[in-house]
DNA sequence: CGATATTTGTTCGTATGTATA
DNA sequence: TTATACATACGAACAAATATC
């Protein structure tokens, strides 16, 4: 049972206006998105089943498809098979100045960060990265790849390239602490800034969205930036992925 | 069959590996795009035609017409019925800072800049936008729509709001002089500078796309802006769409 | 742990109205 | 006018993931 527990979810009141030139399947997803924007479900609520929504509309399910299929493609809801259907959260604030901290970020918005790391490795670095970090092309760097989260909810996801050996051992200060913050700390990095930020955005890959936990195709917000720490030496190079839904990046002055 | 892999185009050397799990319009992808971005290939520069890549590579022209779609979803080439397929620009780079103007930074970039004015309106302020300029909400404003060139292609698509009385018959001049900057001059508003930006990014839908001239669900950047006149005053709300494979943003330190 | 119910995801098929050639 | 294509909507069944007991 459960289910359904906001009885009124959709308001309710408002019947379907059949034959008017208005498809079902649009009034629909308009009643829900509205009532999403307007609060009346909040974030992270669990959507009637589809099912339900069918009876409560007086459609077939197939047409409930629709709508919540605009709403997903909106990023406004995500649907897990067995489990139901869910308001996503609305975009997270994410400042990006000389400092910025994940985890600070996340945290002063109410929520649990935490990154994951998904691999590590020690590899010659590409030409970029090597010009990013000052260094000579093929010189040796350690690539992580991790998942940035809030409350569970993958937000980004990064490949970040430190140099060795300065950093050799980072991962599993990484995988420990969760934060790179945290981790620096164990090497004697008690402060680092941003040295430069690019930003652009495209679809996601199969590999990203996997990551990511959305959809292949849906956008990210990429950004590339170069660390420095205390002293100006560049320390890290990152390219990372955001959930264009689930982040809106704002610049400080 | 095989022996496939004389091309000079693709760097040349690398022959189709057949059966080995790689798919061949996936590795003709792969090689074009590398050739492209490791510059081998020039931007603006035509593509051999699909037939001719087809002979090259030894595979049917649907298999490079699959290759080519990829890569015109990446936004790297750009086919056009009865012309051919073109490498697209690299993005531009476009800083944005305290004082972002769009003509100095396409002209810097050696391009000519030019904007359009698509349409002018006094409307009352919605809610957002008498936020953003510390007005009462429905208090009238100058509502610009315009579009962004570099060389005649766009690169962006605006909506700007500017507060009535003050700026009334700015989009006179605005259309006179095809910059913000010289407009301002007409208004005695000598220096602007912005306070807040806010960047998220979307798929295009179908009338902004056509301002863009990209294809609809093509990938946009979205960037919210407040400027204020040398006094401190908020005159200018603005919510830019950037065509995400032409522009690339670069935050200022 | 296994068995069962719940819920979304997928694929058939069918019928109808609407816009276009 | 007819013919065609397309979007819309409904129905039934099953598959796959998840939750619960």
């Amino acid at each position: 049972m459960a289910a359904s527990g906001d009885g009124s979810v959709t308001g309710g009141t408002v019947p379907l206006a059949r034959g008017e030139g208005l498809a079902a399947w649009r009034q629909i997803a308009d009643g829900l998105s509205a009532d999403i924007e307007a609060g009346r479900i909040a974030a992270g609520a669990q959507l009637p089943t589809e099912a339900a929504l069918a009876a409560r509309f007086g459609v077939n399910r197939h047409t409930v498809r629709r709508a919540l299929a605009v709403l997903a493609g909106r990023g406004m809801v995500r649907a897990t098979q067995g489990r139901g259907t869910f308001v996503e959260a609305p975009p997270l604030a994410y400042p990006i100045g000389r400092r910025t901290r994940f985890s600070e970020i996340v945290s002063r918005a109410g929520r649990e960060a935490w990154g994951d790391l998904v691999a590590a490795a020690a590899v010659p670095a590409d030409p970029g990265t090597a010009e990013a970090l000052g260094l000579a092309p093929g010189a040796p760097v350690l690539e992580l790849l991790t998942i940035h989260r809030a409350d569970g909810t993958p937000l980004s996801t990064a490949r970040t390239c430190l140099p060795l050996p300065r950093f050799s051992g980072f991962e599993r200060a990484y995988a420990a602490r969760g934060s790179l913050t945290r981790a620096y700390a164990e090497y004697g990095v008690g402060d680092y800034t941003r040295l430069s930020t690019r930003i652009g955005a495209r679809a996601a890959a199969a590999d990203e969205a996997a990551r990511l936990e959305i959809a292949p195709g849906r956008v990210l917000i990429v950004l590339a930036s170069v660390n420095v720490d205390g002293a100006g030496t560049r320390i890290q190079a990152t390219r990372s992925l955001f959930a264009a839904d689930r982040v809106e990046l704002v610049v400080e002055g």
